[in-house]
DNA sequence: CACCACAATCTATCACTGATAACTTATCAC
DNA sequence: GTGATAAGTTATCAGTGATAGATTGTGGTG
């Protein structure tokens, strides 16, 4: 074993990890505007400004950039939740506040919740679908905290069934069914947006709540 | 202009408009297993039992036959819905039932309820996006005979919101988001899906009725 | 300074994709 | 037979994700 001075030339241009950054958000940029499938290689790289190959010195496939962006997707989420809660009595009101959170996360970051929710699997059905890929321990991580929230109310005596895990389950596919049509189908007849949001948040809460 | 007598040479091999079917059961297939992206056309030939190009005569792109399969499912779906609205008094029980021809349709077809609602758009947001297409056309369908069954616990006085769209709007997301889940992200922890299932519909009923 | 190690990046290339063009084959009407 | 035509083929295109190997530039060392 010998003793390796520490190293770290060539710094320039890409600065370092910043080329990574870089090549992320030129990749959620794209992702979230045309689609995961329908981004190229060469498109983020030259979003990015550098050359195709010099991608693959940050991330081994493109499918781990859209796996790292979901990882952040759901970090954002759970940053979300996590300030909501602070501070936070189990009111139906403040249920209702807390249900906005997360539709207005979908809302708000398009790209990256196409990325965290709506990716079809692989070629080899990997991603997410991977028991401990990364991304799906992120959204596990994720739903634990909005369980905790439904358990706030449970414990409070609010909920209408003694399971809090069968609630949290259902309320955030209950969510997720609004958010993900609303991004994936934008050119359908909805009704309008403030009121569809209100109008579900308002009957899940009736579902959900005694 | 002539009086072309009528024509029907070369029936053989693929019996003529046989060939198409059997193109799109083999599409169905691998798109249900692989996803759509993750199959490629060769693979659909070869399903098929002929040549790569030979699937242009019968489809312009893959995305068409993406988009036949979708017209297809939403067809199913209508068909389901309608059988289950004959003999139909508005009834909470009856209730619960309608929303679970939903997701058991949805149960049922997996490979056909991802290309009807959980394909992402293309490389020009083409596909569902585009007012017109056919796929958005059968969806209006498919939701109109929604709204039929929605309007008659409205009419009933059952419904807990006046507006019949809003709540139609509304519950189809919820039912739409456990049916996408389910199918997207199988590997997830659920609870035990019929308690799931029962539970998400128990609680879009005592959300949407009175 | 000269020199080198090495990380970062590039050019060239691979196998594969969706799609098209041009050719071949088999069936029918006559 | 014979021509017309539908159906299917082989050959090929540009573009994709990914890899191999050459090239460049920086920092540390003598």
């Amino acid at each position: 074993m010998k003793t390796p001075t520490t190293r770290s030339p060539r710094k320039a241009k890409g600065q370092g990890s910043e080329r990574r950054e870089e090549i992320l958000d030129a990749a959620l940029a794209l992702f979230g505007e045309k689609g995961v499938h329908a981004v190229s290689t060469r498109q983020i790289a030259e979003q990015a400004g550098i050359s195709q190959p010099a991608l693959y010195a940050y991330f081994a496939t493109k499918d781990d950039m859209a796996a790292e962006l979901c990882v952040r997707a759901f970090a954002i989420l759970v940053e979300r939740m996590c300030a909501a809660r602070t501070n936070h009595v189990p009111t139906p009101a403040n249920f209702e506040r807390a249900m906005r959170v997360y539709i207005d996360f979908g809302m708000e970051h398009p790209n990256a919740y196409r990325v965290a929710f709506m990716i079809e699997k692989g070629p080899n059905g990997e991603f997410l679908d991977k028991t401990n890929s990364r991304p799906m321990i992120a959204g596990k991580e994720a739903f634990a905290m909005f369980c905790e929230i439904v358990g706030e109310y449970h414990v409070a005596g609010l909920t209408a069934l003694d399971d809090v895990v069968v609630t949290a389950q259902a309320l955030w596919a209950g969510l997720h069914g609004l958010v993900s049509l609303l991004i994936a189908r934008p050119e359908f007849p909805w009704v309008e947006r403030e009121t569809l949001i209100a109008a579900h948040i308002a009957m899940l809460r009736r579902g959900a709540l005694k």
